[in-house]
DNA sequence: CGAAGTCTCACGGTTTTCCGTGATTTTACG
DNA sequence: CGTAAAATCACGGAAAACCGTGAGACTTCG
C-alpha cells in the first residue's frame, strides 16, 4: 500500500489495484500527470484495496481483474457494498466473451484492454474523472459484434433461438459435441457455434455454467420429483 | 436382419444386435451351439432391432452399446416398452464409469466388456437363459470397488460429502478447477479427485451433466425466481 | 484396534471444450 | 427485393476437463 498526496486541493482520489508492481508503477506514471488527482494510493490485492477504504477517500478504482486473492468481480462488489459511488475502471487482459459481458452487467464505468495502447487507459481515466464512461475500441468491436440487440434491449439477456435451445438440451443430459451433432444431423462445428452462442447469451464462462444459468432462467425444465 | 432357426423346441429366442460384422458373425458362432436356443437373430442397427420385435420372439438381447444409429440406452427403453420383460445382455467397449453406472441403474440382465474372454459372453448368456443375471470380473471390479455403498443401498445414489458439495458448487458458478482450488485453499489434483467422485456418485459423463443432476436432486438449490 | 470413509495429492495421457475468426446458405419480414 | 437474423460449416491453437491409478494422513465408529 502505498499513498501520494497531491498538492490539488478538492481533487479525485485513485486507488490502483494490480498485483504486477510494474504495471503499478508504468499506471502510477502515467496517471499522476492528470489535472484533478488529489491523492493516487496503491494496492497489489483485494484486500490491500478493501483496507484502503479505511483510510483514504476513494473516489475511482482503476482495478485489474485478475487477482491473486480474490476475482475483480468479487472486489467491484465489495468496495460498492462500502462505496457505492465509487467509480470503476477496469483493466484486463482477458478478451473471453464471459468476461466482457460480466463487465458489461457489472455497469462498470470503464474498460481498457491491457492489450490497448497504454494512453487509452489516461484516457478512460480522464473521462471518468469528467462524469463520462469510457470503452476501449477492442473492447467495443467485441462486444458490439455479437450483441447488438443485448445493448439495445436494456440489460435483458437474449433467448436462444429455437436450434440452439435443441443444442443447450444436449448438453444439459451430458451429451458430447459429437453425440449432439449426430442427434440433429448437423456438423460438429455447427455444434460449436451454438454453444459459444448460448454462452455468449446466457454470460457462460463454460458448460456447467451454462446449464445452471439456463435453469435458473427456466430454458431448461428441471423435473420437481 | 438375418433369422436362423434352431430345431429346440420352447428354445430361447436370441437378438443379436452390433453394427460389426466381425463380431456378430463371431457371436453367432460362439452362441449357436448353447442348448435351449430356438431362432438366432442378428441386426446392425437399433432400427433394425426394433423392426425384429414385430417379427420374431426376441426373449434375450444381446446389445452393443454403441451403435450407429442411436444410444444402446436408448434401444434398451424402447425394448422394453414393447417387450417388458426382455432380457438384457451389454457387450461394450467403454469402461468410463458412467457407462457402468448407467448399466447398473438399467438394470440390465448381464454386462460383458468386450476386452474380457469371449467365452465370457457364451456363459453371461447361458446364465441369463437359466434365469440368472451374469457381469463379467472387470465389471464388478470397477464397478465395486467405488461404488459398494450403492449397491449395498439399493438403487439409491450417494450424497456427496461436504467437501464434494463446496467443489459442486464451484462447479455450478462456472469456475474452473484453478478457480476452487485456490478458494478452497487445495491443489487443483484434489479438486479433479472430488470432481471424479462427484461424477461418479451421479453417474454424470461430464461437469454440465453434473450440475443437472445435481439441481435435479436438488444438491444445488435454483432461486425460483 | 481395525475397517471404512474422507480428504488430500500426484501423474501422464487422451479427449473435449473453448476461443476467435470468417464465411455461406437459408429463412423471415417489411 | 433487400436486409437482418438464423443456421450452417471450417480451422487451428490453447485451455480445461476427463480418465485411471495409486497412495498417504486423519477421523470415526464398532
Amino acid at each position: 500500500m502505498n499513498v501520494t498526496p497531491n498538492q490539488e486541493p478538492h481533487g479525485a482520489s485513485l486507488v490502483i489495484v494490480d498485483d504486477h508492481g510494474l504495471v503499478l508503477e508504468g499506471m502510477r506514471s502515467l496517471l499522476s500527470t492528470l489535472p484533478g488527482i488529489e491523492t493516487l494510493s496503491t494496492a497489489r490485492t483485494g484486500s490491500e484495496a478493501l483496507a484502503l477504504l479505511r483510510t483514504v477517500r476513494a473516489d475511482v478504482f482503476i482495478i485489474d481483474i485478475e487477482l491473486p486473492d480474490m476475482d475483480g468481480f468479487e472486489l467491484i462488489r465489495r468496495i460498492r457494498q462500502v462505496r457505492p459511488r465509487a467509480r470503476i475502471v477496469v483493466g484486463t487482459m482477458h478478451e473471453e466473451i464471459w468476461t466482457l459481458c460480466k463487465l458489461a452487467d457489472y455497469s462498470v464505468d470503464a474498460v481498457v484492454l491491457k492489450a490497448s495502447d497504454p494512453q487509452l487507459l489516461r484516457h478512460a481515466v480522464a473521462s471518468v474523472l469528467e462524469g463520462q464512461r469510457y470503452f476501449c475500441p477492442r473492447f467495443r468491436e467485441v462486444y458490439d459484434r455479437l450483441n447488438r440487440r443485448r445493448r439495445a434491449a436494456g440489460q435483458m439477456y437474449e433467448a436462444p433461438t429455437v436450434r440452439e435451445l435443441e443444442v443447450l438440451k444436449g448438453i444439459a443430459r451430458g451429451w458430447t459435441t459429437t453425440e449432439i451433432s449426430a442427434r440433429l444431423f448437423i456438423s460438429d462445428n455447427t455444434v460449436e457455434t451454438h454453444r459459444k452462442s448460448l454462452m455468449l447469451k446466457f454470460g457462460a464462462r463454460n458448460s456447467a455454467d451454462l446449464v445452471m444459468k439456463a435453469v435458473e432462467r427456466g430454458f431448461i425444465n428441471v423435473p420437481c420429483e
